[in-house]
DNA sequence: AACACCAATGCAATCGTTTGCAGTTATATT
DNA sequence: AATATAACTGCAAACGATTGCATTGGTGTT
């Protein structure tokens, strides 16, 4: 504005420059002090200054540089978070709900896959610690326990399950109403030999939908029978070779109904028993935990306990962030939300012998 | 504070305590410089110092800053990644490989969703600038031409599809490649009337895929027909209904086959194609650009075109990395990565009439 | 007119690391 | 033995934004 041809006459050098506060500054005429406050306390500086260095801020394309910020006020205003598998949608929806609900309230999230395994956990936390989350979300492996402790002073909301720890802040569903409103359905359409085939039991989710599946049994009168319960260790060919074992019994002893505690599991065991020639739901009831593209279109559409994955991640986030204003020390929360009992076509009455 | 009974309790205020470098030095009997130097420059400071240092960090838990030698060093070991929606797998795949070649080089990526519409992939970009990210990776939308602007000073990576941009680095499959051994496939089964449905002509993929159909039919003499080819929009809902059209022809002229341009729009054409009672491969041989869980396992399984994703995106963020060292400009690169047929169970000769 | 008060601004220290420079020794060279 | 050379180490200044404190000048009160 002085002259004709000022320094930053050529008008790509304007945006070609990273602009620094001190720029901005120098632009409008005033130290940077106030241009600082200018931009971050309005009501500290005077308005005709203000407009003045928000003009030269505009002009410059001024960012501000979130290191700098961040090391002088001690607020990254970044979050971490450690998810098990971004492969499974379930696990996209959590990180996707989580990001949504940091975006909101302008923090960035930093996402890690621990793979389900504890040294991939760990590690992630070792990269994390470095960046200076203000706290964190994770979906915990077994030995979060542990490694958690390398974040000690972070607060940290445990999501989808309960690593142990006490004093932990929870988002998780009802997995045990969730397993007995399944078992429940398929009882009430007269199955007496229900099958489950189950988790890893150092995962709480696990454990929980287990215990829904024993409790509902009990509480309709129907004994529990170990023979009818297998391990799937959560991944697809788990759950193949569990339904392949329980599909295969003497047709008097083989269940009529199949309960399956996650979306990979019920992948495999629907896939055994096309391969063992069963019809579905004729030869066998199914339903699995965990609604995907997957189940609602496959055939026959597949009847499932849906958990709210998106609101789970976008709730875990909200609670964390609301942890951080408050400096108060919340006591531990937990939530619970609930599940969604969807009925499609791959449950029946079984079938009279 | 003052009473006896702190708050903190006794024992945790080490542990609770973040250790900075000033600590370790202190502990280390050494000034700050050389704790820095024992630590990130091994050569620069005699052995036994650094052992001590070594230990003194180790033993108060020290974690270097990201922040502060982020500021300091103008690196802050963090790129950033734009990716359309973490919920398409193939997505969720290339994020995944993203992330991997990072870690294994120890950078942390910040990740976005831009759920392809220009604006957020702008909000993404100007939230992503402030933390001073030394490179990008992104899927560009449609928008991505001008949004780029705001990060011009950045180098930058487009995935899975390119911008447009002139000078810049992509990383991609062969398209045009992918696309014309599906419809070599279908011709070579002696179809005629083969359809297809695109995506929209404002990302490069659909463009190219349709340029592979057009040519494969131009090679075979097939004559090209506009009635034959849809616009499915990328979506579940657009695929099913432009393949709703293209089934409801009169037999005479209804397709033999069909190709489509992606999973999403895919799923929406076998949904509607069993919704109008005909068989696959029978009365309509289907072949989909993108492998998925899903077309793996619906019946029958899906003759399909495979990416690989995380190849795609592994390689991206080596790419990016590799710039980063060499400071020289290299001038745009240009990759492709070849795509995979895969046959199984959708595609079959047409019915004699 | 004297005083208190407040709004607006600038100065300079600070956050935690890194690094150019200079100072101190010990080792090698002639 | 004198000096060049190298190996370590520490001092202090950065990086860019924020903020306590001091300064200035204006307004209001009595």
């Amino acid at each position: 504005m002085a002259s004709g041809t000022d320094f930053f006459g050529s008008r790509k050098d304007v945006i070609v420059f990273m602009a620094g506060l001190e720029e901005v500054a120098k632009l409008a005429k005033v130290s940077s002090a106030t241009a600082s406050r200018a931009l971050s306390r309005p009501d500290k500086v005077a308005l005709e200054t203000r407009e003045r260095v928000m003009r030269a801020a505009e002009q410059l394309g001024y960012q501000p540089n979130h290191l700098a910020s961040g090391l002088r006020k001690g607020k990254s205003r970044t979050i971490g978070a450690i998810i098990s598998d971004i492969l499974n949608p379930i696990q996209a929806l959590l990180a996707k709900g989580i990001q949504d609900a940091a975006a909101k309230r302008d923090y960035t999230v930093f996402l890690f896959n621990s793979d389900e395994e504890s040294n991939k956990e760990r590690s992630a936390l070792e990269s994390l610690r470095g960046h200076m989350p203000q706290g964190l979300i994770v979906v915990p492996t077994p030995g979060a326990k542990t490694n958690l402790k390398l974040v000690h002073n972070l607060p940290v909301i445990e999501l989808d399950r309960a690593s142990g720890l006490k004093n932990a802040h929870t988002v998780m569903v009802d997995n045990i109403g969730g397993t007995t409103t399944a078992i429940n359905h398929l009882i009430g359409l007269g199955h007496k030999r229900i099958a489950m085939i189950v988790g890893d039991f150092d995962i709480s989710t696990a454990v929980e939908r287990h215990q829904g599946y024993r409790e509902a049994l009990e509480h309709a009168g129907i004994p529990y029978r170990e023979d009818l319960v297998l391990a799937g260790f959560h991944r697809e060919d788990g759950g193949r070779s569990a339904a392949h074992k329980l599909l295969s019994k003497p047709l008097k002893q083989r269940p009529t109904a199949l309960f399956v505690g996650n979306n990979e599991m019920t992948i495999g065991a629907v896939l055994a028993t096309r391969a063992l020639g069963l019809s579905i739901p004729e030869d066998i009831s199914i339903v699995g935990f965990d609604d995907s593209r997957w189940a609602m279109t496959m055939h026959p559409a597949l009847t499932v306990v849906s958990q709210p994955a998106y609101d789970l991640g976008y709730l875990a986030c909200e609670t964390l962030l609301g942890l951080l204003d408050k400096s108060k020390a919340t006591h531990a929360s937990s939530v619970r939300l609930a599940t969604t009992f969807i009925e499609r076509e791959s449950t029946a009455p079984p079938r009279k012998t």
